[in-house]
RNA sequence: AGGACCAUAGCUCAGUUGGUUAGAGCGCUACCUUGACAUGGUAGAGGUCGCCAGUUCGAAUCUGGCUGGUCCUACCA
């Protein structure tokens, strides 16, 4: 073995070496756990949240794999209809082609084969996580059978009457060309300006004044508003405006929507172009108008003079033309809230259009019961008022969409309009007799992604057949997620298959955090702050690094100041981590469903420890090269102080990591590997077996410490797997060759079995024990700086049969651990001059001949009475008070008594210690 | 506007039902290349747990308020 561990070349041997085994394959067992996976977008490629979310999963899969589960991890992408169909576009536009000029066809067809040559990146990236899902059976949203779903679904909530189609005011993303769902809305305060514009009275009395943050809508006005209580306004009431620029009269009117305090207290109202003036609109009875075409360019519906203007030039132009005419009163700054589609950016036009809906009231309210009763439990449960919030508050669905990659609504038309929905053609001419004659033409639009994405957990199992691994891994276990797309997808999941499939889709939601860069910025790619997880894994050189994240920016002017920043933080690129050390700080970081701040130092320092795992296999191995399994078997060795303390150690370490696991804890999980392994196994066990196995021991008692040491590694590197895939299949299959175990692969074996019959209570005292000594004498030839090469008399007092019994278990060790030479107890006599430490009340005591600086050693002893004192303070006055003592639990009473005898006893000690020496 | 979460060492974070001398990693200081590992070892410095009240014998932990930060939902034309 190397001594640095080199992970690049075993991780992809190994696991290549899984997937071609089908290791990852679903195993026959009693109890099922599934995990479906968030499916990726065909498009996308992997950034710092898959590879978060994907560690958390496989760390999960690979956990009750080996806990003896029939394990599935049902993999598969989405075909993520705006975002592949702009990417498609995208491709065209620089070959100069459209895809309207291509034709519906030809452009799926391209679509398919884009998504067959380049849609496969994320998969690819995955097996680099070390990700472990079944492979076998991954499934694409658009595949034959999950379309087969999607159509069933949709057919059967339309015949239930959840799905209908109208004309409604949506949000409408005039770039795209369609239609978008409220969660596809992001609004961003920018700077504007609110107009305020003179409407004045048809009866030439005056006239009213309007704000407005967009003047050009007064052309689909069809009405002034005011709240019912406002003075000023009374008298207007019931009077109509002359429309400037439109000729038209329209009322005022009054309405509690109407803030009087805001602007002029008296607002227009477009009902087709604001969502509440819609409303508005609706319940005074005022008619539509329509002023907008789908480019948001001003339609045939408004005066002459504006059609065909864009309608940020219809503003400018309406502006200008209320000022010739007066009527523009002024203009303030005004910063308001604008609307963009998430994927274009374009500014989102409400519009008036024909879609289809799915009533989500009613399907809300049985998945908000499944949360309400249990049936599902969000992890940390406080998502679930998220959740609720929504759900309580839910819009109808707009699942239509203008674009053409994409499931097509099962919808047909006749020439005169009537509409038939059925799952075919044929089906919809035989359920209602239409003959062949007559032509019907398809729906042309698409349903919104997230409809087939809703069916996910079952449809991926094969619904609508009833199918075997239906019935076995349906309801899925868990639903690893984050929290912003819990509207997106996972309240749709829910509503979806508890309506479809009658059970919900999973039982708990884990919900994580997002991962943020170290200044806890959001990544992405305008900031330049990017960090790709493959990096992490593989390295990059800076050159690399800043070409990567300048190149391609929507606004080149930052690329400068990106430049500076990565340079600043990144002086000699990102070195190469590798995928363990990736993973354990996704775990390490896991904690509580908090966003994560990405910071390096944190990767840094788990490389490190896959280090210290290579090397402690390394030690042991080299000094087991001896080791005869099968003598070991025929002996009856009882196992000494240090290796009952070590099993000891790893039994608690197996009982905090499988608790953490229950509670999606990982970050408690990789610490109790990491404590127990580093601290505990490395620091110590190795080093007491290095001295037991140099002084000579028996055949025996050789072999039996070789046992432990290979047996101890063989079971951390079972726990540490489902968190380091790689370096635990590599040490381990070297592993368990000497203990003659084991099968073809780590991932296939059981999670260590706990052993209540192991937790060592003795054996933790004594090392315990061993340790407080190690600690005191290190404590003083640390602060007397006495030479590591120079070896020292130890002398004991005041100790209690306890010390006694526990040196003479350990004495042999303690020599070589902190560099002693004889340890002898003072009986009677007096001392010699020393530095005095203390292990509990035992006073060890390092004679100061020759070796030790007095005055050095009177500043510690009065560094150790300052903290002693304080300390002592502390508790007397806890113990003199009277309502503590009655009051408080008498074991705890207890406790502080112990305590302050014990500080009592160990002041004095040193006090007595301090005098004698300054006496000299 | 409503709601959620966060505030603990220079930095990134633990601290599970109130009782520890408040911890880890990184960074920092000193010493050490001793046969697994300098991606290492040993010792050490560093915190009035954001602020103010309250509950309690006892508060980093519970309650209320305040300040600062992050985010979500809705939205004023």
């Amino acid at each position: 073995m190397e001594s640095k561990f080199q992970p690049a070349e075993l991780e992809r041997r190994w696991y290549q070496e899984w997937e071609s085994n089908s290791y990852f394959a679903p195993r026959p067992a009693e109890d099922t756990y599934s995990i479906m996976i968030p499916p990726p977008n065909v498009t996308g490629s992997l950034h710092m949240g898959h590879g978060f979310q994907e560690s958390i999963i496989d760390a999960l899969i690979r956990y009750h794999r080996m806990q003896g589960f029939d394990t599935l991890w049902q993999a598969g992408t989405d075909h993520a209809g705006i975002a592949t169909q702009m990417v498609v576009e995208r491709q065209l536009a620089a070959e100069g082609l459209d895809r309207k000029s291509l034709g519906r066809k030809t452009f799926i067809d391209k679509v398919w084969e884009w998504k067959e040559t380049s849609g496969g990146t994320i998969t690819q990236q995955l097996r680099r996580l070390g990700a472990s899902p079944d492979w076998g059976s991954e499934r694409f949203t658009m595949d034959p059978g999950l379309s087969e779903a999607v159509i069933e679904t949709f057919v059967r909530l339309h015949d239930e009457g959840l799905i209908y189609r109208g004309k409604r005011l949506v949000n409408w993303d005039p770039i795209l060309h369609t239609a978008v769902s409220d969660l596809e809305v992001v609004s961003e305060e920018e700077k504007g300006s609110l107009w305020h514009i003179r409407y004045p009275l048809t009866d030439g009395d005056g006239h009213v004044t309007v704000a407005t943050t967009r003047p050009e809508t007064m052309l689909g006005d069809t009405a002034v508003a005011v709240h019912p209580n406002d003075e000023r306004y009374r008298s207007l009431v019931g009077k109509t405006i002359r429309l400037p620029l439109c000729d038209r009269d329209i009322p005022i009117i009054t309405d509690d929507y109407v803030d009087p305090e805001f602007g002029s207290g008296c607002v227009k109202i477009t009902p087709a172009h604001d969502f509440n003036d819609y409303a508005m609109g609706e319940r005074h009875k005022l008619p539509k108008i329509n002023i907008f075409d789908e480019n948001a360019a001003i339609s045939a519906a408004a005066p002459a003079p504006y059609q065909g203007l864009d309608r940020f030039d219809a503003r400018r132009q309406i502006v200008q033309e209320l000022q010739d005419a007066g009527l523009l009163e002024r203009i303030d700054d005004h910063v308001l809230k604008v609307p963009r589609g998430d994927r274009s950016g374009a500014v989102i036009e409400p519009f008036l259009t024909d879609q289809w809906f799915v009533d989500a009231k009613t399907l809300a309210k049985p998945a908000i019961a499944a949360v309400q009763d249990g049936a599902i439990r969000f992890v940390p449960q406080q998502w679930e008022n998220t959740y609720f919030a929504w759900m309580n508050n839910i819009q109808d669905w707009c699942i239509s969409r203008q674009l053409w990659w994409g499931h097509r609504i099962p919808a047909w038309y006749d020439d005169n309009g009537a509409c038939y929905v059925g799952r075919s053609e044929a089906e919809v001419r035989k359920a209602h007799s239409i003959s062949d004659e007559i032509s019907l033409h398809q729906d042309e639009d698409v349903l919104d992604t997230w409809f087939s994405s809703g069916l996910w957990t079952f449809s991926t199992l094969g619904w609508p057949e009833d199918t075997e691994r239906l019935k076995r891994y349906h309801p899925s276990s868990v639903l690893v997620t984050g929290f912003d797309i819990i509207f997106f997808w996972v309240a749709r999941m829910i509503m979806l298959t508890l309506h479809m499939k009658g059970e919900v889709p999973f039982r708990e939601v884990y919900v994580h955090g997002l991962v943020r860069d170290g200044e806890g910025q959001k990544m992405s790619k305008s900031k330049g702050n990017v960090i790709d997880p493959i990096d992490l894994i593989d390295g990059i050189t800076l050159d690399s690094l800043l070409e990567k994240r300048t190149a391609g920016l929507m606004q080149p002017q930052q690329a400068e100041r990106i430049r500076k920043a990565t340079q600043r933080q990144f002086p000699d690129g990102i070195n190469a981590y590798g995928t363990d050390a990736l993973r354990f700080t996704y775990y390490s970081l896991a904690a509580t469903g908090r966003d994560i701040k990405f910071d390096i130092g944190r990767i840094e320092g788990f490389r490190n420890f896959c280090n210290k795992i290579w090397n402690a296999a390394r030690f042991v191995l080299s000094n087991c090269e001896d080791f005869d399994a099968a003598a070991f078997q025929q002996q009856q060795w009882s196992p000494a102080i240090a290796e009952r303390w070590i099993e000891a150690e790893l039994q608690s370490m197996l009982a905090r990591v499988t608790e953490a696991f229950e509670n999606y804890r990982f970050d408690l999980a990789s610490q109790a590997l990491y404590e127990f392994f580093w601290n505990e196994y490395c620091d110590w066990y190795l080093e007491l077996a290095k001295v037991s196995l140099r002084d000579a021991p028996s055949m025996k008692d050789r072999l039996g410490i070789q046992h432990t040491l290979l047996d101890v590694l063989e079971r951390s590197l079972r726990a540490l797997h489902p968190l380091m895939p790689f370096i635990t299949e590599d040490i381990w299959q070297r592993v368990k060759v000497k203990l003659n175990r084991g099968g073809p692969s780590i991932m296939l074996e059981a999670f260590p079995e706990r052993r209540a019959d192991r937790e060592d209570k003795e054996a933790i005292e004594a090392m315990a024990w061993v340790k407080g000594f190690a600690l005191a004498v290190r404590g003083i030839r640390g602060e007397m700086n006495i030479p590591p090469s120079k070896r020292v008399p130890v002398l004991l007092r005041a100790g209690v049969d306890a010390d006694r019994i526990f040196l003479e278990q350990t004495e042999p060790f303690l020599k070589d651990l902190v560099g002693v030479d004889s340890i002898s107890w003072l009986t009677g006599e007096e001392a010699p001059l020393a530095a005095t430490g203390l292990a509990k009340n035992l006073e060890i005591l390092v004679p100061l001949a020759g070796i030790i600086d007095q005055k050095a050693e009177l500043r510690r002893l009065d560094k150790e009475l300052d903290k002693l004192r304080i300390e002592l303070e502390r508790v007397e006055k806890k113990l003199d008070n009277q309502s503590f003592v009655s009051k408080a639990p008498a074991a705890v009473v207890s406790k502080e008594r112990e305590k302050l005898a014990s500080l009592k006893e160990a002041t004095s000690k040193l006090e007595q210690q301090r005098e004698q020496l300054d006496k000299i």
